[in-house]
DNA sequence: GACAGTATTCAAACCGCTTTGGGAGCAACC
DNA sequence: GGTTGCTCCCAAAGCGGTTTGAATACTGTC
């Protein structure tokens, strides 16, 4: 059932079928209600493609996902990210369209969804230091809104990201005070931006407090289980063992406490842990109370900040460049303890 | 820049443009060469929009995700699926549309994809028993490949899926073969149709064994870590726990081993446990030596099976209702080992 | 009753591409 | 030289919407 279809049937031109349902004021309301009722009867939804082509606007939103190389990025926390900003698309009434390519096709993949039409904006994921990606999208005139920043980048942007310097500050100086002086970090990839904000806050932290960093306890890993338990249990098994982790995720910490247990130690006593726990809705830090000491931001609603902020970026609601920094809480579970004293060797 | 002014620039019709560049044929060899060199030195791409108007093709397939009800489906397993049908699409020039609603409206969610034509095809996700979807989609005249089976479904329809039954028969058949009696099954939810096989291939080996299924021994529940642990613990706290654990995913695992590690008992000792391991990038069972014995079978892969399975019948390449039944492999981990001796009480 | 003004409706152009149906130019053939 | 058959190119008609500009019908005014 297409408009003219639709127009035949009504005995109107398509002119009038399509403003009386687009809500123009020139069509009499008689009319209006005998189209509407026409279209609900007969199931009528306009054609998108024909839509956009006559109106110029996609009614899509593209998110690039590079895949197999340096780093994975389809991982679960990019999947409650996405969740969260479907949501919001799909009440908005856009499309959400997922553009998974090899790593050297990325830029490739931004430039024909420009070109091609088909989408109206962008998030861009992952963001690294200095990222290429700003100036390009800024380049070809494509509105996009980051999720995270990129230090370095020339030119204003659209951002909606978590203070990870914070909070990563106020998580390590909460080992501090319980005593902690050894404290092991387990990053994200530190060609991230996100990673190294974190590395900041923890460091910031170490020097207010004149501990000098060890990089023997820091790690800058991909944020797998496997890589959770491969750091921890390495650095457990130095001289002098970090007496407290900080996790940059829960599913490192999953594998960290593999490794702890695994050696016979008990997490909270033995070993302080505290994570960033992006709330995932499939790996949820305990119900009621939470099981890991935890600096915590939903990802899922970063998900929906940022795809409302690009949404009113294309519809032009909102000045352009316009960000959001998202306060993490530090939310006190069973993993972290009094530093235990130091054994005398 | 589009096709009329690359035209224009080339001194040429359109007609010809758009022939040389679609390998027609009837252009001159010469004619052609020029114009190709032309369409990449001015990058031109053809709108999405007006080719897929022009010749019906939406060049693109749809997902359609619901999401916070009694299952949330965005979840790490599907997030590796996606990943994997994502690449196949890019790779033939289709786009993905990922379509996030309210589990009320999935059913307009496919009706409008239909009816705005903006995608040629669909996977459907998590079928159910004699899922509604089937019917609908044969009605509406939507290709489609299921990832699953729907057990009941009165229609015939191309589907990928694992051969969960045969997978769990003899993973649990593997168990009885150790001494095991007492098989605890934390199964995923059972009005999923993957669940149900799983269950039955269970059921199956036990019987074929003279051994009689306990439902206080059998948990059927969401896969997070969190309803592992719960699930296990209940189990472990009773008169005659488990000898052996059969967790359907890798997530539920790992709550698994959160509650018997906490007990004080050691996997593969004390308590067996296999897993069903959907190979998910974030979550590998162990690198060289698998952590758990298992029953493996890549959820990625199956994504880009049914992916080019869907594209294959959109292009009419193959017979409609074509189906593809893979075989998960035992691998032999840790996890396991005999069936301690029974305590006297 | 002529006129201006407003309320409705419609025909046609357009968005950017594909594709049908010719048509020009040229060589080969009789 | 006229017909035939190629090769190569083009004009124009869609695809299914939106939107501009104009036409028509209906009001009220003097």
């Amino acid at each position: 059932m297409n408009l003219k279809d639709l127009s035949k049937k009504l005995g109107l031109s398509p002119t009038t079928v399509s403003r009386a349902l687009n809500g123009y004021p020139e069509v009499n309301e008689a009319t209006r209600e005998k189209v509407v009722a026409a279209a609900r009867k007969y199931n009528y939804k306009p054609n998108t493609r024909a839509f956009s082509l006559a109106t110029g606007r996609a009614m899509a939103v593209g998110h690039v996902i590079p895949v197999e190389t340096r780093h994975e990025i389809v991982n679960p926390i990019f999947a409650d990210f996405i969740a969260g900003a479907g949501e919001t698309y799909s009440k908005a009434g856009y499309d959400l369209i997922l553009s998974i390519v090899p790593d050297e096709d990325e830029e490739r993949a931004y430039r024909e969804m420009k070109s091609r039409g088909n989408v109206d904006g962008v998030i861009v994921h992952a963001p690294k230091q200095n990222d290429y990606r700003i100036e390009l999208l800024h380049q070809i005139a494509l509105p996009f809104v980051v999720h995270g920043r990129a230090t370095g980048a020339e030119l204003p942007y659209s951002w909606v990201d978590v203070n990870n310097r914070r909070a990563f500050r106020r998580a390590t100086e909460f080992l501090i005070d319980l005593g902690h002086r050894r404290i092991g970090l387990i990053n994200g990839l530190e060609f991230m931006d996100f990673a190294l904000r974190r590395r900041d806050g923890y460091c910031e932290a170490l020097v207010a407090n004149g501990i000098a960093a060890d990089p023997s306890i820091l790690r800058s890993v991909e944020m797998t289980e496997g890589l959770g338990y491969k750091s921890v249990r390495e650095m457990l098994e130095q001289d002098a063992p970090p007496t407290a982790f900080l996790l940059s995720s829960m599913i490192l910490a999953l594998g960290a406490r593999r490794a702890i247990e695994e050696r016979g130690l008990a997490i909270g006593r033995d070993v302080s842990v505290i994570i960033h726990d992006d709330d995932l809705s499939y790996m949820k830090n305990g119900d009621d109370v939470p099981i890991f000491t935890a600096t915590r931001s939903s990802v899922r609603m970063a998900g929906r900040i940022a795809a409302s902020l690009l949404l009113d970026t294309i519809t032009n609601n909102i000045p352009s460049p316009s960000t959001r920094l998202l306060e993490a809480e530090l939310i006190i579970g069973q993993s972290t303890g009094p530093a235990p004293e130091r054994q005398s060797s």
